[in-house]
DNA sequence: TAGATTGTTAATCGATTAACAATC
DNA sequence: TAGATTGTTAATCGATTAACAATC
């Protein structure tokens, strides 16, 4: 356990897991059985043990997991217990959106700032937090020490925030804009696709349903 | 070709190939081979090749593809020449983002309105489109036919949201909230998974970085 | 024709599922 | 002990990659 190479299906399934975990009643037994949470997740009880095996304690024959373990152990994992600093490029309404988003805490992932080209976008937001001119980019990353930049700049403007990402330091970049971005051997980029997901939900309709 | 079961991993790539052709500038000329295509967005050309051949028309020995047909082919196949109709369920900032959104229409995708259990989020928003209030939700459904549908509600309502769509004829939801949702055979779910896109991010980082 | 580039068939790789022995 | 539930080993399934024949 504690394996160094956990798969991708598997790390992308670990948040649902905790996320049902968390949600079960206050009353409920304090342990449950794999079978349990597959049925309620529609997965294969064979899978749920094995992902779980990746990255918490031993389950025990006959009792199954006990559930405040499970959900310390996935939190630690995931690294909700701790926070990273980031910083977005690009404040348009996506990135507002995200910048005051408050769930991310939840996730251990603290947005610091949002910088944009546009000086006119300058100031606070709602929740009080900062959007910087572009040319601030720099100082702010350097001084914070920020690994994570989120792209949400058009199409047009992102190998150039991510260029930019990269020459500051910057080692793991998350992607909203439409495009393939290229980057140095050890950044990582995680893509967040909006429209390939859209492809996905109205591929798998039963027909076509047009308006 | 035409293959009615495509498999998710191509139909996520379709979009990107799409995006790319699209980029390109006027001045290039009119054909592309696979290899050019894979080497831009980081893949495999037979991958390239195998994906393309899902859903256009061949490519043809020496000179590879016709770009404005692999772009009319991939628009037409992804259904962004079309225009169908969805509705969101809860109006809060994400909902609101998402109605707001206009680049949805690219896609092939029109929200016509949202709905929220909130009386007091009710009119307008800044584009013009409409936030009703949860019992209207019905009615228009009904009227305009509509067989998608978009939950941004919190999490403990999510499956009431569900439940409300599928007995009102929604045959596809977009599923925003962070829990399993069930669902009746024949209604499909895309499940817009954000802690698991970070949780992939945070954990291929070199080491953690920690703030 | 010769060469580039395609589509296809076979091999590999990785994830899921099934079977089952271990154990509380 | 008997039974429930685990972790593991082997089998299956599906996607990617490699090899190669087809062809413009």
């Amino acid at each position: 356990m504690q394996d160094q190479n956990i798969s991708s299906p598997t790390l992308r399934r670990l948040p649902t897991y905790l996320n049902y975990l968390k949600s079960l009643p206050k009353d409920h037994p304090e342990n449950i059985s794999s079978a349990v949470i597959a049925s309620a997740l529609g997965l294969g009880e064979v899978q749920v043990r094995k992902d779980l095996a990746c990255v918490c304690n031993k389950g025990k024959p006959k009792i199954g997991y006990i559930i405040k373990d499970l959900i310390n152990c996935l939190e630690e994992f995931l690294g909700y217990n701790s926070t990273t600093n980031a910083v977005i490029v690009g404040a348009g309404k996506l990135g507002k959106a995200l910048l005051d988003y408050v769930g991310f805490e939840n996730y251990g992932l603290n947005i610091v700032a949002a910088f944009d080209k546009n000086p006119a976008l300058q100031g606070k937001t709602e929740t009080g937090k900062n959007i910087y001119i572009l040319d601030k980019f720099e100082e702010v990353c350097k001084r914070l020490n920020i690994k994570i930049g989120i792209i949400t700049v058009p199409a047009e403007n992102a190998q150039e925030a991510c260029d930019l990402m990269v020459k500051n330091g910057i080692v793991a970049i998350w992607n909203f804009a439409p495009v393939h971005l290229k980057v140095p051997d050890g950044v990582i980029i995680q893509h967040e696709n909006i429209a390939a997901s859209l492809a996905l939900l109205s591929k798998r309709l039963p027909e076509r349903i047009n308006a």
